[in-house]
DNA sequence: ACGCATTTGTTCGTATGTATT
DNA sequence: TAATACATACGAACAAATGCG
């Protein structure tokens, strides 16, 4: 309707140059930075819909193609879904084909059976520094640690030392973990409320020490993948931490350069 | 002009539904391909800037829009760089800030400092049977062989056996490697016309092997990253085989989850 | 130093196509 | 079949960046 600036509403975008603050911004990444903010707050949860794009146009008061602009990128990023036809879900780790959609780990044969997961350990800790460090919290600050193994038909390739926000995951438990059915990344979202978003990732190779070649049942100093993994949630706040140990006998870390 | 369906010119986008072919495909998609084809015809050269959105759109008979929506996607896949004002450029291994866009080795204390390189090896050979899967070549057809080493800060890090589709390189000599400044993917650009656009690679822990160990002057059994590494031009034709040897004592592979 | 032309970037509006329910 | 939602396509206007005269 309106082709002049739109009179800000409740939900609409700052007029450019209005503040006289950090920059100008597209409006499309301000609609960009809403949408994130919304999705951040829980207004729409994992594997909802969101509202339709001629509904959102209104809410915000832009048009339809600056919408669709920021759900494009949102998509691009993995945080929505667009699904033609049924309207734009918020991602979610849960009810994913594929499940573990971080593990970048494939059988040399391709025959991806499934993957049995057993928990060594689970407890709250002081984090170490480094852990303290990645995570943004002060050396000594609570933390979960869990210490895990993943089962390729029934043989132990991946070796998990996970850190956790201490606040963000107050109350999990080695029962919890064990129970649950389905990626760890889901039952993050589904019982505490973090998504994560993205990850980086060192890789590394080293040789077995004497309690990781007990587990993943090779002989010390066998080389092993090492794959230290720094996960965000919104907002590019760190809240995992985990130092994976691959046996790549028969499988290889799989990545696509473009 | 032309809102009803234009007349085909000569380089005009097939009409949907016309050939009774193999489906569909969105205008944009159409013109995404003729691009593609340009740039792999050599009519547009790396570092080059091709036609305006504008003058596209009156070469092709489409909206500016059509071509933006096709030039989009290049570009989020690397072809193509955008530079406002400027105008659309076709991508290049040379004259890249990044040099070595597809290394992923950082050392650890962030410095990166300038990459040495001895070529140890490189002749014509016939391809063993992995390597000629691998470039879609028969057993025994000809190849180009490469071995070399990277030093950072005079320290060799990285071997490398590079396995060259034959025919395409055809004259390809140590000597040719050795002079060369700049990447190695530049010169194959400038001196063969094959472009790399994209590649997967494969990652394992590894032992050193004795002539790696000796190579990069580590004990043998020394656990190395092997990073396996397949190369595509266009037309997802594969070109270049690689294994690289990666000694990541002060060094890690980074990557990127979404 | 200034302005102008060129090129990509943003935003709007509208119409129509395709997929799903 | 109809309603809804995303997908494609067009046209128009203005903004921002760049380079040239």
């Amino acid at each position: 309707m309106a082709t002049q600036p739109p009179t800000p509403g409740p939900d609409a975008p700052v007029s450019s140059g209005e503040t006289g603050g950090p920059a100008f911004s597209p409006l499309y990444q301000q609609i960009k930075a809403l949408i994130t903010r919304s999705l951040q707050s829980g207004e729409w949860k994992p594997g909802e819909a969101i509202p339709s794009e001629v509904d959102l146009a209104a809410r915000y008061r832009v048009s339809q193609g600056t919408v669709r602009k920021a759900i494009d990128e949102l998509a691009a990023e993995n945080l929505l879904v667009r699904r033609q036809g049924k309207g734009t879900f918020v991602a979610t780790h849960a009810e994913e084909k594929i499940q573990y959609r971080f593990l970048r780990l494939t059988p040399d044969d391709g025959v991806t059976g499934p993957i049995e997961r057993k928990v060594i350990e689970c407890r709250r800790q002081r984090a170490p520094s480094e852990v303290a460090r990645a995570l943004d919290l002060k050396a000594g600050d609570a933390a979960v640690q869990i210490r895990r193994l993943l089962y390729f038909r029934a043989r132990p390739v991946v070796l998990d030392d996970i850190w956790l926000h201490g606040t963000l995951f107050k109350g999990l438990t080695a029962e919890r973990l064990t129970d649950y059915r389905g990626p760890m990344y889901a039952l993050f979202e589904q019982e505490f409320g973090v998504r994560m978003i993205r990850a980086e990732e060192k890789l590394r190779a080293v040789g077995a020490d004497a309690p990781a070649a007990e587990l993943l049942q090779v002989a010390p100093g066998y080389p092993l993948l090492s794959v230290e993994r720094l996960s965000y949630t919104y907002g590019d706040k760190p809240v995992e931490f985990r130092r994976g140990l691959y046996n790549t006998a028969s499988h290889f870390y799989r990545n696509e350069l473009q």
